[in-house]
DNA sequence: ATCGATGCAAAGCGTTTGCAGGGGT
DNA sequence: ACCCCTGCAAACGCTTTGCATCGAT
């Protein structure tokens, strides 16, 4: 349990809105992505997913990756270095990321989404760029630096100040 | 011109300062992409710069990118939907992005750069993370929404308050 | 019976790599 | 002479797509 996440009844309710199924495949897909302490790839779902899903297929992990982005029960992360795998995070609330840019792992900050920072930061932009012809639905903070090596995947990440 | 950027000898001392050679391909790779008034791919970058070196190929500009963006002149911007090429900005000055999610095109925020950004938001973060195993080097904030159809690639987008 | 979803294989796209040839120091 | 770089083509990794089958209404 790292962040709130969506039960199952949400999750099927968000699913049959949008006019997609809730399948099987899709909510353990969800349930694993949610179970993750990190933001894995599709792959490292696949892999994760397959004992409780044994007959999926990596297309069905993407398929199912995309329908649950559609639903914006989960975030998809691109990847920064063309080289790498995006990474998803089944997002119950909003947050930051810290990226490292030798690994291409990404890891929660501690600290809270403020809604307003856009705000803050430059008031009127928003509206300015609406008017020019720019609907801003959202922003995206991340800090980018290194992980120290031998630190990554580590079994206790919880204590410090995580989210 | 669309913002500051390195003349040729400064270019020059980076690339050699790196042990890698200031060649014609490299500076003209360089000039093209600080002349384009936005941020392309490298497939544009390819296109627009084979008038000014007509031999030149593809993998050559991933290479030249590849070294711009290791000696610092060049950032490269991540696609955000897989299913979309890398984006390259002669950078100058540090700036924040629009992303528009429909077409992938990345665009200048007349909002000037905050290096205290994170240190506002959070007050100790860095430090925090440093301690905890993460050097952080820097940040990348991007406004995420949908710039109106047909307003791509406009004549004149230097009006109003784009930087 | 309909219609979307799955699973497999194959294709697709952006990017990187291997390597022979070339050019500057 | 050395070493890096270029340009071509082939390979690569990640993701998507075509299509026959499946499953739920």
């Amino acid at each position: 349990m790292t962040h709130p996440r969506l039960d199952h009844d949400a999750l099927r309710g968000a699913l049959e809105t949008a006019g997609l199924r809730p399948t099987p495949q899709r909510l353990a897909v969800y349930d694993q992505l949610a179970a993750m302490d990190h933001h894995p790839t599709a792959e490292e779902v696949f892999r994760a997913v397959r004992p409780r899903s044994p007959r999926i297929s990596l297309a069905t992990v993407y398929k199912a990756l995309e329908a649950l982005v559609a639903v914006g029960a989960v975030d998809r992360l691109g990847a920064e270095s063309a080289a790498g795998p995006a990474r998803y995070d089944a997002r119950g609330d909003r947050h930051y990321h810290f990226r490292c840019l030798r690994t291409g792992t990404i890891h929660d900050l501690p600290t809270q989404y403020d809604p307003r920072l856009i705000e803050q930061l430059d008031p009127g932009l928003a509206d300015d760029l609406r008017d020019r012809g720019f609907q801003v639905t959202g922003y995206r903070l991340e800090l980018l630096g290194y992980r120290l090596p031998g630190r990554d995947e580590p079994g206790s990440p919880g204590s410090g100040r995580d989210a």
